[in-house]
DNA sequence: TTATAAAAGGATAAATTTGTCCTTAATTAT
DNA sequence: ATAATTAAGGACAAATTTATCCTTTTATAA
């Protein structure tokens, strides 16, 4: 469905907006830690969800780490998925054909067309803060691990 | 959402479906011109198909090709994911976690659960069959070329 | 003002997916 | 029988995705 980039931006993403604000911010060893991710590759990911502070905000140096604004939290997970380029599942044909349309139809495009566009409402109307709301009051998890892991 | 080999898999399945019967079977070069595929991969993606007549039927030496059997056709569209091992779509979590489940839900898990099974039902209550009948009576398309391609 | 801590960025490596090519096996027309 | 035709299969190549490591830049605490 997602690839793992997309899947480690949504994690991650969540993560620190559940965890981190501008005076509690979060470093690339906590927030991979927290979402069972490759450190490295995550902070790659993480550096395209903070160009112009898109979605993620950081600061380097003493203190420094990832956290989300007010603005940021209140943006659709959709903005997640573009800032990672991730966008095809909710806009490609799922035949992979480049010129499926309305006037021009696969097979499938009738029945998968509804999905779609679930899919679509799904990544737009749903805001990170509302995950997070969620998350705080229903036991959810966002890593493989069944309790927290120790800090070393 | 699918990978190339799923996608081929789908239409190449799709085409010879509509085009071969046991009289008349699709030789590999037909099939990859009919459904704008790398020709030797979807070969490749075939022989998946083929195996056990699972999917798809075959046969070699002179008059050989592809084709489908009637029990073929009735199989849903889930079948040809199965034989590439592509279930994922339909299985997997959609942020990657793999304890993901009703008792341990990650932040999307309540509104990705519907989306999922939706695909489900798409995928396996839809007959191949049924995607040729459509394609017969409606002017769909599983190729990207406007027109049939010349045969040279 | 110096040392330390943190993210940013670049280069590279590993793994996987996608794709090609050539040989082999099977079938059938001649 | 033999040659022609076709899918099957194996080895390899290219491209993309995933992942790591090291250096640079930035900020701040001491």
């Amino acid at each position: 469905m997602l690839s793992k980039t997309a899947e480690y931006a949504l994690r991650a993403t969540i993560y620190i907006a559940q965890k981190g604000t501008e005076d509690n911010k979060l470093g690339i060893d906590e927030v991979a830690e927290g979402i069972d991710s490759p450190k490295s590759f995550t902070a790659k990911i993480l550096q395209l969800l903070t160009q112009n502070d898109r979605v993620v905000s950081s600061v380097r140096g003493r203190n420094g780490g990832f956290y989300l604004t007010d603005r940021a939290r209140k943006l659709p997970v959709r903005a997640i998925l573009e800032a990672v380029e991730e966008e095809e599942v909710i806009t490609k044909c799922v035949l992979g054909l480049k010129e499926c349309s309305e006037t021009r139809p696969c097979p499938m495009h009738l029945q998968y067309k509804a999905i779609k566009k679930q899919l679509k409402q799904l990544f737009e109307k749903t805001s990170i803060q509302q995950l997070v709301e969620e998350s705080n009051k229903g036991n959810l998890f966002i890593n493989n691990q069944k309790a927290p892991k120790k800090r070393s």
